[in-house]
RNA sequence: UCCCCAGUAGCUCAGUCGGUAGAGCAGGCGGCUGUUAACCGCCUUGUCCGUGGUUCGAGUCCGCGCUGGGGAGCCA
């Protein structure tokens, strides 16, 4: 399996392929962006790179071939065109390079280009995002970023899941997964309606909208006339979040299976899980490898230990037991009933089971209406699975698929059914038990890559107070 | 939104006790028998984040603001 090998332009051949080539092609064209420029007395050498591969290409350029007169306007960054031979190298560090007679400056750069031959922080390049692919970090970052992506519906097309697209545009404000970003058309200076009240029914859809929030009601709908599908598209949270693990707006996959419970959710979970780490390691190694050696030293080890490994599973009775018998003072009290922060969510990731785990079975209180009430009347069939480093990276539950049960439980959350008639007509009319969970694209990212912060991760951060490029 | 930390050359950063700013890289010029983020020599580059204050004197101390980072909350 290694996707992505192919070019689809015959002239141009991508240095991914060259650079695994088992003998030379000859004379060849090569189209990229110059990392490096160093000068020999009669010869300078190119780095150039073309984003198919973390590697670039040598090219060798004779001071007194044609190419050499070009030499001169070529610096860092700048947009080449090569044409020379492939040629076995003599020095140590490639196979081959390319001996340049032609070289062509396609788009010439000058002295203010900020990327330099050197290594820039993180926090640096998020600043110019629009050049920042251009980078070893973020060029390995977004190639794993796209080979997962479609990794992710391999897995579930091959599973037999439907691929739905639930609406980005949406007028439920009534889930609460969090604060949503408004939808309108409304003129803002002269806005319908009274003063002091918003004139919804005039807007655009004729009530108030927002950007979803989750595709997890209609992906509800879906699953009881499909019984399996999966969603896989953006998200977007209007919530003042500052830290490295939220974006405004984000990627988000949410499976949902009719005729599954709980236990079946988790197990989807883990297997989807380590697919996707086994795709990393076996379609991603060149990429692993330099994130291994300048992001995240351990993480292959991890990586490949996650692949091998059962999930442990602990409801959330016991997680607060093993809380209470670590002995440990946490800054939050431990008792039932209280949600697990973040260092006890690390804690028992990180110390009591060392690698991923899924907790199951919260207080009703603390978890959203649309979780299945267990027998005990209080808990329900809810899980989250929560991985070292990152925190909780998948959230999921059964859904309450009992009418009368899950009107109960709307009220309780002080939701008005009526508001949500559509979704209740499914439990009205040949309801079934289902369950699903969401996994957050970038935390998974975070979690393969070793990327520390989500900006870092998503090609164009949206977060608090930044919407640039 | 709250708590903590930081902001000095294009980038990464040093700057002691308050005495008017420096190194590497980048850029320019020259050198070098084929380099590997090459190397060697010379040269150029500053609103010390902004603003107000203390002081004879502020990059340094204090207030406010802005931006960035870390943590918390919320969550994926």
């Amino acid at each position: 399996m290694d996707a992505g090998t192919k070019t689809w332009r015959h002239d141009r051949p991508r240095i991914r392929e060259i650079l695994r080539l088992e003998s030379s092609p000859g004379r060849i064209s090569v189209e990229g962006w110059v990392r490096t420029v160093r000068h020999g007395k009669g010869v300078a050498f190119l780095a150039v790179n073309d984003g198919s591969c973390l590697a670039s290409l040598q090219v060798v350029i004779d001071a007194a071939a044609p190419a050499g007169a070009t030499l001169p306007q070529v610096g860092t960054g700048a947009c080449v065109r090569v044409r020379g031979r492939m040629v076995a190298s003599p020095g140590t560090g490639q196979r081959w390079e390319l001996a340049a007679d032609e070289l062509e400056v396609l788009g010439p750069v000058d002295e203010t280009y900020p990327l330099q031959k050197k290594r820039h922080g993180p926090e640096f390049l998020r600043e110019i995002a629009h050049l920042r692919p251009r980078t070893n970090l973020f060029g390995a970052v977004f190639r794993v970023r796209s080979r997962l992506a479609f990794a992710v519906h391999r897995f579930f097309q091959e599973r037999g899941f439907l691929y739905v697209h639930t609406p980005i545009i949406t007028a439920n404000d009534c889930e609460g997964a969090g604060e949503m970003f408004r939808v309108t058309t409304l003129d803002p200076f002269h806005p319908p309606g009274a003063a002091g009240q918003a004139a919804w029914g005039e807007d655009f859809f004729g009530e108030k909208t927002g950007l979803t929030v989750s595709g997890q009601l209609e992906g509800e709908l879906f699953a009881m006339a499909f019984a399996d599908i999966y969603t896989f598209g953006p998200t977007f949270r209007a919530e003042n979040s500052n830290t490295s693990r939220h974006a405004a707006e984000f990627w988000m996959i949410e499976p949902e299976m009719a005729f599954a419970d709980l236990a079946a959710d988790c197990a989807l979970a883990e297997e989807f899980f380590r697919y996707l780490v086994k795709v990393a390691l076996q379609e991603c190694a060149e990429e692993l490898a330099f994130f291994e050696e300048y992001v995240a030293s351990g993480l292959t080890a991890r990586l490949e230990a996650v692949a091998a490994a059962v999930f442990e599973r602990m409801t959330y009775g016991e997680a607060i037991e093993q809380l209470q018998r670590s002995g440990r003072t946490f800054a939050f009290p431990v008792q039932w009933g209280s949600d697990l922060q973040s260092e006890h969510e690390r804690f028992l990731t990180e110390h009591v089971v060392k690698g991923p785990l899924f907790v199951t079975d919260y207080p009703v209180e603390l978890k959203a209406f649309y979780m299945r009430l267990n027998d005990d009347g209080q808990t329900v069939a809810a899980m989250d699975l929560l991985v070292p480093r990152v925190g909780e990276i998948i959230g999921g539950s059964q859904r309450e698929e009992r009418l009368e049960v899950l009107e109960r439980r709307m009220r309780a959350c002080g939701l008005v059914p009526e508001s949500l008639r559509w979704y209740l007509d499914t439990r009205r009319w040949g309801s079934c038990p289902h369950a699903g969970f969401g996994l957050g694209f970038e935390r998974f990212l975070m979690y393969v890559t070793g990327v520390e912060n989500i900006r870092d991760v998503i090609p164009f951060p949206r977060t608090p107070g930044n919407a640039r490029f």
